[in-house]
DNA sequence: AATCCGGGGCT
DNA sequence: AGCCCAGGATT
């Protein structure tokens, strides 16, 4: 028996089981195409629970398109501030002057995904959920979910290949009636039983579907190959003077962290480096990137290179500091306090 | 197809 | 430390 041929069975033991055990979310509990879409692009590349607050204050500030489009890009990048992938802000802010301004308003996941922002799995998550298209949703937890189900013991050269290879039998499986709640009925039981290191099948409500339940190594399932981690090391510069901290602004031709500011880097700068042991040493990893971050005091050379700006303390909160940033610059004004006193 | 964006959570 | 997560845009 393939999972096509039991399709019927598959869903309603989902469906069953999703009705009752789904998290409370508040894009469920109170619909609109609205919450869907915002919901949806804060969620790429996010777990729900860091998400959460950030959709409360999000839509206590912008509760619908209209006063998104309207709002500043600073006020909307504020909200989206410590989320990270501040893309996505933009192109949220962008997609919201799109639709105000769009008539017929975008319905077909087509339409969707001809939006910034919107892509392959986005497009099907607003067309499923917000219009009843039935569009399958194809992410990490769908990829997961069907390959264990068939057992499919294949490697997988990336993510995107996996997606790929399990697009076709996604599509065949989704519930033509109630497409948005089969979906998300997906990615609720990739995130709460079906889980990565450890899934839970002896609660599974479609264990019985599940090809891959009796392996040995279940929890190997899918093979996908990572990317080996490269290293990087960026010296950077803590340069005071007065009540003022030196940032670069990176520029808003820069396509990615446009307009955001960060602590400038010695190359920048064109200091070689110091002799002095760094104030800080911060490390932090961006997919398969390992960044090393020395933070060096220096005074500032007379003239500073374009895009470089003495920035008083009291004014960063009116700037927006790229992620990591953000908070070594809080962390360090107490270190080198302490150091100079 | 490869590379970049960023946080937090978990083991 | 390392890995993972409701991906998309750019080159």
């Amino acid at each position: 028996m393939s999972l096509i041929q039991q399709q019927k069975e598959f869903q309603s033991s989902l469906a069953e089981w999703y009705a009752q055990a789904q998290r409370p979310l508040p894009w469920r509990k109170k619909p609109s195409v609205y919450r869907t879409v915002v919901s949806e692009l804060m969620a790429q590349q996010t777990q729900i629970k860091t998400m959460l607050p950030y959709f409360d204050r999000w839509m206590h500030r912008f509760p619908d398109f209209k006063t998104l489009a309207a709002a500043s890009e600073e006020d909307v990048l504020k909200h989206w501030e410590g989320l990270g992938y501040y893309s996505r802000a933009r192109n949220l802010h962008k997609l919201a002057k799109a639709y105000v301004a769009a008539s017929p308003k975008p319905r077909a996941r087509e339409a969707w995904q001809a939006l910034p922002g919107i892509g392959p799995y986005t497009s099907a998550a607003i067309a499923s959920i917000a219009f009843h298209e039935p569009v399958a949703v194809v992410d990490g937890n769908v990829v997961r979910i069907l390959a264990r189900l068939t057992c499919d013991t294949r490697t997988f050269k990336s993510n995107g290949e996996a997606v790929k290879a399990f697009t076709a039998l996604a599509e065949d499986v989704v519930a033509e009636e109630n497409p948005g709640d089969h979906n998300q009925a997906m990615m609720e039981l990739g995130a709460t039983i079906c889980l990565k290191r450890k899934p839970l099948c002896t609660i599974c409500p479609v264990a019985g579907f599940c090809l891959g339940r009796t392996s040995a190594e279940l929890d190997q399932i899918p093979k996908i190959q990572r990317k080996a981690t490269k290293r990087i090391t960026v010296e950077r510069a803590w340069a005071l003077e007065g009540n003022a901290i030196l940032l670069h602004r990176i520029p808003e031709s820069a396509g990615q962290l446009a307009g955001q500011y960060e602590l400038p880097k010695l190359k920048d700068l064109h200091l070689p480096t110091p002799k002095t042991k760094p104030l800080a040493i911060k490390t932090r990893s961006i997919t398969h990137r390992r960044i090393k971050e020395p933070i060096f005091v220096v005074s500032a050379p007379k003239a500073l290179p374009d895009d470089h700006f003495w920035i008083r303390f009291n004014d960063l909160e009116n700037i927006t500091l790229s992620g990591p940033h953000r908070r070594w610059v809080g962390e360090l004004t107490k270190v080198a306090n302490k150091q100079s006193t």
